[in-house]
DNA sequence: CTAATTAATCGTAATATTGCAATATACAAA
DNA sequence: TTTGTATATTGCAATATTACGATTAATTAG
């Protein structure tokens, strides 16, 4: 098929999929990367420092902005992108979860 | 195209992606919500508490193996799963940068 | 050995994703 | 108005993913 069963699942653990699945992305990874390092920039930014065509950012971009990870603000002709706390939010207790388990009990299982 | 350029991105954000991709499915998460519940669990178990086919879980699961994020061992006909902290351990150092830059600078940009 | 149990694999159909050229849109400057 | 700049959108080809029935492999029970 290719198409998930989104209506199976609960509400929460299908955003917190939309979120991740959007960072699953070795570009998206490095515009988030590029992001937390330069706090700010602009599309153009990106075809500079990415191997990617215009394009192809444009919709990387897009996927981030719509997962909660980034937000754009209009300046001028060219458009501000920076981080978004409300993407990081959502996956925050996820893996605090993981976290305490994992510190909790070293053994593997079985 | 529907290939990922790969090659074109640096190893640590190839292999942070591929475990963030693991995590992009809510089949994937209900997974992994399930196993920190109940600390280890079979196929079978994930066959009655999930809405989707033996195969389909056999296959969600051969996916989380591969990202690292669980590990299986056999025991008699089935097989044990449990979380691997190695594939949390990968995603720790960037979710640790993104809540650093959010804590440190509350403002949004432009 | 045979039957039952458990899970992986194969094959395949439906759908999604990736990447980019071409184009469109929006704004600014001359 | 025209030209340039910056980004989004469209359309498409190549590839990947999702899901599952059918089958297989491996182990255990009788």
């Amino acid at each position: 098929m290719g198409i998930t069963k989104t209506a199976l699942f609960t509400s929460e653990e299908n955003e917190l999929a939309i979120v991740l699945k959007a960072l699953g992305h070795p570009a998206r990874i490095a515009i988030m990367n590029y992001l937390a390092k330069m706090n700010e920039c602009i599309c153009g930014d990106l075809v500079n420092e990415l191997p990617l065509a215009q394009p192809t950012i444009s919709q990387h971009l897009k996927e981030l902005k719509n997962a909660g990870l980034i937000q754009g603000t209009i300046e001028g002709t060219s458009i501000c992108y920076c981080i978004n706390p409300d993407g990081f939010e959502k996956i925050r207790f996820f893996f605090e979860r993981f976290n305490q388990h994992i510190s909790l009990k070293k053994s593997t299982c079985c």
